[in-house]
DNA sequence: TCGTCGTTATACGCAAGCGTATAGAACTGG
DNA sequence: CCAGTTCTATACGCTTGCGTATAACGACGA
């Protein structure tokens, strides 16, 4: 038999890609094949339309974003509370390659109503890691459930912000936000709380 | 000299309600014009093409995203600190005409740069006021900052949370994060600061 | 070496959408 | 009531993109 010289995957990884930058409108069956080096001939050979495409990319999608956050409970097996900095890779997402089609995933979650399941099924993952975390260092279950909105909404949200921090880095701002929702004391405290230095 | 029968806000303001549940891709020219019950035989006579008109809606959601933010200041005009119940108002925004053009205007500016230049004006002006209302009861900059950016991300990354919440409603959560941002008592106070009932 | 089967290139029909041209309709002022 | 101006409908050419059909190509097994 031939061998595929532009496997299934290349198709979803590319479509992907284009996801990334340019939202579903741009994920064009020619436009990736050019990008490919080779022409849409070979792709109904693996998807029956496009929207065959945009499902297998969505499937592939949610299991690495899935795998994602097992990762990030795996890598600190022995219950370590404070290790939360983990929260700020949560944060900031893993490396660059995720991230983009997370953002344009959830803009397409509002509008197609099957790809708003699929995301809240990954949210809800997410979620629970965070309300785990949280927990360890928080009685009250309605304050860990705002807290990891809190910290979920900063992730997502501030991605989708445009505004300046005059004299300040938005990293710099972003720290400053997590010590607020991770409740933990901040460098210079005002008269507050019971905690001893 | 003939009266317009569709005139320029027509198309403008259609083109925005379309932009609001579809994206920039589906504002199309004929598009509008089959929702306005005419053909596209005018619109050529005030738009010198597609690009103009979503430059006119960009002018426009621009003027009214600032008037919104002045009103919201107006509306509290004697400095009235714990009026921030007020920041519920920005945190839902206002009405459901504003928001769902904001949500894909976010997401437009990660594409397109000029469009970011104007987010970034909307977006500087909100997070004056909010450090305006959170400076009321906050004294340190950077924690002003920090909670300014923290009530921004939440009032924009809800909507594009899928999450569930067992047991709750979104809103109250969003009720009890508003306390954490606001640095408010809450309900069930834990041994915590030197406030008095 | 020669078939075989999967992969790819090319060509086609079709629909949607942009921008232009031109003629007709409608309103307004005189 | 007429004339001019403005808006609108219709028709056209052009491009892009989808999905199908068919033929060429190439790797592998016999």
């Amino acid at each position: 038999m031939g061998a595929a010289r532009t496997p299934r995957e290349r198709w979803v990884e590319e479509g992907l890609a284009v996801l990334a930058d340019g939202g579903p409108d741009a994920v064009r069956v020619e436009a990736l094949a050019k990008r490919l080096g080779v022409t849409k001939g070979g792709f109904y050979g693996y998807f029956a339309d496009r929207d065959a495409l945009l499902a297998a990319m969505l499937d592939t999608w949610e299991r690495e974003a899935a795998d994602q956050v097992v990762d990030r409970v795996r890598q600190d097996p022995g219950g370590d509370p404070r290790a939360l900095i983990t929260l700020a890779g949560v944060l900031t997402f893993s490396g660059d390659r995720l991230r983009p089609i997370d953002l344009a995933v959830r803009d397409w979650a509002r509008r197609d109503e099957t790809v708003a399941a699929r995301l809240r099924r990954v949210d809800n993952r997410r979620m629970e890691l965070l309300r785990e975390m949280i927990g360890t260092f928080c009685a009250d279950p309605d304050e860990v459930e705002a807290r990891s909105l809190l910290a979920f909404c900063v992730a997502i949200g501030h991605h989708f912000l445009a505004a300046d921090h005059p004299g300040r880095t938005r990293a710099e701002v972003l720290a400053r936000a997590g010590d607020l929702v991770l409740d933990r004391p901040e460098e210079k405290p005002k008269s507050r709380g019971p905690e001893g230095p």
